[in-house]
DNA sequence: GCGACAG
DNA sequence: ATCTTGTCGC
């Protein structure tokens, strides 16, 4: 598929927040009319020890039967540091390169991080939604913000949240596990974001999209 | 100074 | 993210 690579690239984490701030007046959080995601795109990146080599993967599988329609993999470098909040920049570069290896452009994308679940509102899903133009969602491990643990049962959930702003949601995808956090990326609402994270967890913690992504960034490094 | 801190 | 063995449970 084709991607708008980012025109300016930061060299600080300061120019990286000053990104942040002029990008997240672009994130749209509505689903847009008519919206039925035939295929569902999942995206992780695998890093090397002790180098700045990383692999980038996006499978892309189809919304109903989870069978896998496409994928690609770019392997690259990293330049950036790790920052709490900057986690994006680390990873941008080779998704979008892998992304634009697709022979098919994904309805839904499903990132391995938060959406706006974000100190500035701006997370990786939400980055890859505007540069793409593409309906994102994030479902992260760990939350930023607070949370009540939700009932046991698979389906339940809380308000993840940010003083009284609700910034996305700790779901329970699986019976009696830890609960993932779903925020939305760009151009889809929270309700639809959190049924598409369950569509995509029939039998695992983590959404089937980001398992196989992982599974695939992995493989190429080795 | 100390603890937190997506991956 | 990555380094890592065994172990408990279905």
């Amino acid at each position: 598929m084709q991607v708008r690579v980012p025109h300016e690239w930061p060299d600080t984490p300061e120019e990286a927040v000053a990104i942040q701030l002029r990008l997240r007046s672009l994130v749209e959080q509505a689903t847009p009319a008519g919206f039925e995601p035939r295929t569902v795109a999942g995206l992780d990146v695998a890093y090397e020890e002790g180098t700045n080599r990383v692999a980038a993967a996006v499978v892309v599988l189809d919304a109903d039967s989870l069978e896998q329609v496409d994928s690609a993999v770019a392997v690259g470098h990293t330049d950036f540091p790790y920052v709490s909040g900057l986690f994006a920049f680390r990873e941008l570069p080779s998704l979008l390169a892998a992304l634009e290896r697709l022979t098919v452009t994904p309805d839904l994308l499903v990132c391995d991080g938060q959406g706006v679940a974000h100190p500035r509102r701006f997370g990786l899903a939400c980055h890859l939604g505007v540069l793409t133009g593409l309906p994102s969602m994030g479902v992260a491990k760990n939350s930023m913000g607070e949370f009540e643990p939700p009932a046991a049962e698979r389906g339940a959930w809380t308000p993840l949240l940010d003083g009284e702003e609700v910034l996305g949601r700790a779901l329970r995808s699986q019976s009696g596990v830890k609960p993932v956090f779903v925020s939305v990326g760009h151009r889809i609402d929270l309700d639809r974001a959190c049924a598409e994270a369950l569509r995509l967890c029939p039998r695992y913690r983590l959404p089937e999209t980001t398992r196989r992504a992982d599974r695939l960034c992995r493989d190429a490094l080795a």
